[in-house]
DNA sequence: TTGTGTTTTATTGCCTCC
DNA sequence: GGAGGCAATAAAACACAA
């Protein structure tokens, strides 16, 4: 996998020197053109950033190498295999820096930061490259984070909403039923009352009427509260019912709970039967 | 030391823009 | 058509447990 953009600064840059020395370069020609002589000379630009560089031994750059012990190095470089090299700490950094303050890189700052790190601008443009698909991929977990703590809380918030939605749905029956005690007592109360005063004075007849007026009255106001109660259970269930994620499965079993509230009886011993979709059913907008 | 998983550097091929 | 960006991928370098 020996490509053409091998030609940096390094050994295998080295080699593409003596390629051309040899009159060979013109065939590995490249976009970015590196190998050039231009580009090795350059390397006295390195001699300014060594002063920050760290002296990372598996990092040190070929010139440096080269500028130690000549002989040795250049021979060993020659009969090397073409290698990469990760770049030093200092590089890295001043890199990274770099990239906070613009992840895009224009001809001009590429130019000047090969220069100023002592690499070929084909590196810098591959390293910014690099870094943007690390930064993108960042970007995405932050992102999916930021989702599943929305959803977390969001489902928290219903399972909240459906505890309330219970309580106040136990009172209501509890109310319910005291009243249609209340009212039972009355009933038979004004029977036996309209016995006694069926020749009783007009005025007694009117008060009875009150009372009857009073029952029937009462008789509404339970109705409307159930019919309430009715209104929001279809408002939600329908709201439910418009998540077109539901598969059908789900879809089946609202349908079900659905009947048993169309068929409220409105007794304490069959609230356990209001089976709102749980957890794996009915809210299942994602799932991870 | 070695096997294995992860990270970094670099290449390739395709796409878009000027 | 060339330059540059991106996704996918290769491969070297590195980290680390066994």
């Amino acid at each position: 996998m020996a490509g053409p953009e091998l030609f940096y600064g390094d050994a295998a840059g080295f080699n593409g020197i003596l390629l051309q020395n040899q009159g060979l370069m013109s065939s590995f020609a490249t976009k970015e053109a590196v190998g050039s002589p231009a580009s090795f000379l350059a390397s006295g630009s390195m001699v300014s950033f060594r002063g920050v560089n760290g002296g990372n031994k598996s990092a040190r750059s070929f010139f440096q190498s080269v500028e130690e012990n000549e002989t040795d190095e250049l021979e060993e470089y020659l009969h090397q295999p073409e290698q990469k090299r990760r770049l030093t700490a200092d590089q890295l950094q001043f890199l990274e820096k770099s990239f906070e303050v613009e992840n895009k890189l224009e001809p001009e700052r590429k130019d000047q930061l090969a220069k100023e790190l002592g690499l070929q601008p084909r590196q810098i443009a591959i390293w910014f490259q690099n870094r943007r698909a690390r930064w993108r991929t960042k970007q995405l977990e932050n992102d999916y984070e930021a989702l599943r703590n929305k959803y977390d809380n969001l489902k928290a918030d219903y399972i909240n909403l459906l505890k309330e939605k219970d309580d106040l749905r136990a009172q209501v029956i509890q109310f319910t039923d005291k009243l249609l005690l209340k009212e039972k007592e009355k009933g038979e109360l004004a029977t036996s009352d309209i016995k006694e005063l069926s020749d009783a004075s007009p005025k007694e007849n009117m008060i009875d009427q009150k009372v009857s007026a009073i029952t029937l009255k009462q008789h509404e106001d339970l109705n409307s509260v159930k019919s309430d109660a009715f209104d929001s259970e279809s408002l939600v269930q329908s709201s439910i019912l418009d998540q077109s994620d539901l598969s059908q499965d789900e879809e089946e079993n609202l349908s079900k709970n659905l009947v048993v509230h169309d068929h409220y009886p409105m007794t304490s011993s069959n609230l356990s039967c209001f089976g709102y979709p749980g957890e794996d059913q009915g809210f299942g907008f994602w799932s991870f």
